[in-house]
DNA sequence: TGAGTGTATTTGTGATCACGAAAGTAGTAG
DNA sequence: CTACTACTTTCGTGATCACAAATACACTCA
């Protein structure tokens, strides 16, 4: 038996004609971006690699690759781990997030056409459908999946990778909020934003779509609420 | 001899203390952000470990990371190379740098205290040094630091390695753009940023980002002259 | 001369091993 | 009970190897 907690993750099964290393960095991404990793963790290679059935060497190349786009951090110490966040911290990707992701959206409007438009229309309905069983991991998913059908709808589009960065290092924190709040106030301003795209309002897309964000962040957003929620974090991740 | 053009950088001494996977990753990424490397020239691990004298071994975990932040490029036949250009992707950038960059500039300015725009100034004035000796090398290198002197003055800031990904995906073309340029129109909007931020006037300070970024870019930002670079850069990552 | 074909070479991938450094453990002295 | 030390284990790093896939090359046939 571990003295440490031991980590779980969603584990797909692997596609035979994608790569090991593939398939093991996009599993351990999507378990840091939905906060199946606790913040403090300490990672090593060879039991990752044990619970993945693989050799170390695919995971070494992964954590490397997640470090880079500052999903984990690699300590002096040469641990790997999920960071730890801080207030200043989460303030900041915050605001970058709705720097980023506003711009983003109002670059990709000219590009959405009416099957696009469905395709967003039922996300939301979706979104909604989950809202009601109150499925938390499966909103946010899909809030994710909405997010960046919306970004990704500009072919020339560069800034996905960007804000997907910025997900990465939100979600575990985000996650373990949540986790912690009886009640969750699940804000839904996809309304807006899809009134804005349909009068192909770029302005009123901006702002719906920081409104998303500020909103969908807002239940840890007071400052007693941050800093209980950061002090929860570290002890998480104690050991 | 080899048939492909040889593949020149810079090599810095590696110091002891640093693991031979991060020298070879930050050696290769300055050979990419400064345009050392063409685009569509096919880089594989062994020629770069020959030439770096290393294992393989670092030379695939750096590749693999230039790759998550969209500094290289592996290609369905598993080739790593440096992505080729074009005119959407190039105004994408452009617009994104301007996003991202005037945003952290803004959120930079608060922290920006008497010694660091000390630091700032002295920045100013190596660039116009560099420019009266017209060396355009040394030139995007300050260039490179005053930004990043400017951003990292906050010190929560998490969008550096945002706008760097920027700057690495632009590197290249860049470089080669500028190189096919008898005359360099190089633009100097930093007077007006110092301006700005000694008031703490965070918009004008945005303007003047904005208008450093597009002006600093508009020597090839005429339609006629982006596609003519474009087919340049194309030919020469022919082989 | 040019397109197709077989072989030889080179490539990325992934596993394994050796090594030094870090962390964990037990034992001892204060 | 606490602080220090020696020992054991575990860890990341980096090199090497085996293998299959992709590429390059020489050759043949139209």
């Amino acid at each position: 038996m571990d003295k440490k907690s031991p980590i779980k993750f969603t584990l797909t099964e692997r596609d035979e004609s994608v790569t090991i290393s593939k398939w093991v960095y996009e599993t351990l991404r999507h378990a840091v971006m939905n906060g199946q990793i606790l913040p403090g963790r300490a990672l090593t290679i060879r039991e990752l690699a044990g619970i993945l059935g693989v050799s170390p060497m695919p995971v070494r190349e992964a954590l490397r690759q997640l470090a880079t786009e500052n999903a984990l951090e690699i300590k002096d110490n040469r641990r790997v781990m999920v960071p730890n966040m801080t207030a200043m911290k989460f303030t900041e990707l915050c605001e970058a997030r709705m720097a980023l992701e506003s711009h983003a959206a109002s670059r990709a409007l000219p590009y959405i056409d009416s099957p696009k438009l469905k395709g967003l229309r039922e996300l939301d309905r979706l979104i909604d459908a989950a809202q009601e069983e109150g499925n938390l991991e499966r909103i946010n998913l899909l809030n994710q999946d909405f997010h960046r059908a919306l970004y990704t709808a500009n072919p020339h589009q560069i800034s996905m990778p960007l804000i997907e960065s910025l997900w990465l290092q939100l979600g575990p924190f985000l996650s373990l909020a949540s986790r912690h709040l009886k009640e969750h106030y699940v804000v839904d301003r996809h309304d807006e934003a899809m009134r804005a795209i349909e009068n192909k309002d770029a302005l009123a897309l901006q702002l719906a779509i920081n409104a998303d964000i500020r909103e969908g962040i807002a239940f840890v957003s007071t400052p007693e609420r941050l800093h209980h929620f950061i002090e929860e974090c570290a002890y998480a991740g104690r050991n």
